[in-house]
DNA sequence: CTCCGTATCGTCCAGGTCGGACGGTTTGGA
DNA sequence: TCCAAACCGTCCGACCTGGACGATACGGAG
């Protein structure tokens, strides 16, 4: 029951549990890998110490299987909900960052040849490329029904953005490499 | 010498001093946020940590100024210079998230009222307004020349982003709200 | 000359985060 | 009966994070 500020992660437990109810840590990991595991990765360990830490806090409640099974369940209390709101509501703070390596090396590609330069350009435009026909899929997929609205948009913009990355590296060699200039 | 495996950051600082030359940890910190710190942020903690651990594998050689003083000088080494240039020929690996906490919650709105909904979509598009407005002046205040060539194209890749997120939170009402549909 | 505000410069630390190695358990089919 | 695969969970060292904290330099106001 003490008070550190509560971390994305935390938030991401209580809506994933506040949405689709009780779960394991094990159960966690799989609506995570289906959903918001698109945008917001994180290793499985998190979803066995974070649920853990907020059930101290008084934020979930933890229910342990009868016999000696390692099984534990996870339910959201009021506090757990009332945070939760609480979270929703309050300005949105917070950076955003684009953590593409990709980006990180064209930002340095001035310490590599041209070669090395359109290799990476070419590689990065076929993985975004890949990435949108990946969400594609995943969105022609998804019903459209009122539970996965909100899933559904989030989605789009990951695929805008994908759309935005292919259109950008096709184009960047264009603006950096010399010779093959077909103006 | 040991040989974990470098990081992102660890390729920074490489980068960061391999294209602008020698420089304490305090010039590494303002070389960061003129440049790559725009999409790739941390504390300045790490540029004291990172060029240390650099420093003890014999990527970076640390020269400590005369007196008395706390200033500590780094530069490149061969190795360290191998270093850049094999991770900038390797293929590129690791994830591109996004990771907004803006999405975060909009992925979770099922558990927020409209008004909550809608206080969150205006607050979002005007921020990435606001950031878009902020990468354009810097765009048009960087020189076309040819050292600032790879930052500029970074630049232009945070700008369509913005762009692309712009346009979603204008939209996003649209899908998820009912009353105010204009058509 | 002294004082003070502002920039410069650096250390430290408690937590959170990371990826993955490792191991046990359950289930279903050969 | 046995094995493989999926299921389920723990643990760990290294790293990252944000910020508190403080020392030092430097210019200008009084």
């Amino acid at each position: 029951m003490s008070s550190r500020t509560l971390t994305p992660v935390s938030y991401l437990v209580l809506g994933l549990i506040a949405e689709r109810g009780p779960a394991t840590p094990y159960e966690l990991k799989r609506r995570v890998a289906g959903s918001v595991g698109h945008f917001w990765t994180f290793p499985h360990s998190q979803l066995y110490a974070e649920p853990a830490r907020l059930a101290r806090e008084g934020l979930l409640a933890e229910q342990r299987e009868p016999a000696g099974r390692r099984r534990r369940t996870y339910r959201l209390t009021d506090a757990g909900r009332g945070a939760l709101r609480r979270w929703l509501a309050e300005p949105t703070t917070g950076s955003v960052e684009l953590r593409d390596p990709g980006l990180l090396k064209l930002f340095f590609a001035g310490q590599a040849d041209d070669e090395e330069l359109a290799r990476l350009v070419a590689t990065q435009e076929a993985a975004h490329r890949a990435r949108l026909r990946e969400y594609e899929r995943i969105e022609s997929g998804l019903a459209v029904d009122q539970r996965s609205r909100y899933a559904l948009a989030t989605l789009r913009m990951g695929l805008r953005h994908e759309q935005a990355a292919v259109s950008f590296w096709r184009e960047v060699s264009g603006w950096l490499l010399p010779g093959d200039d077909a103006a």
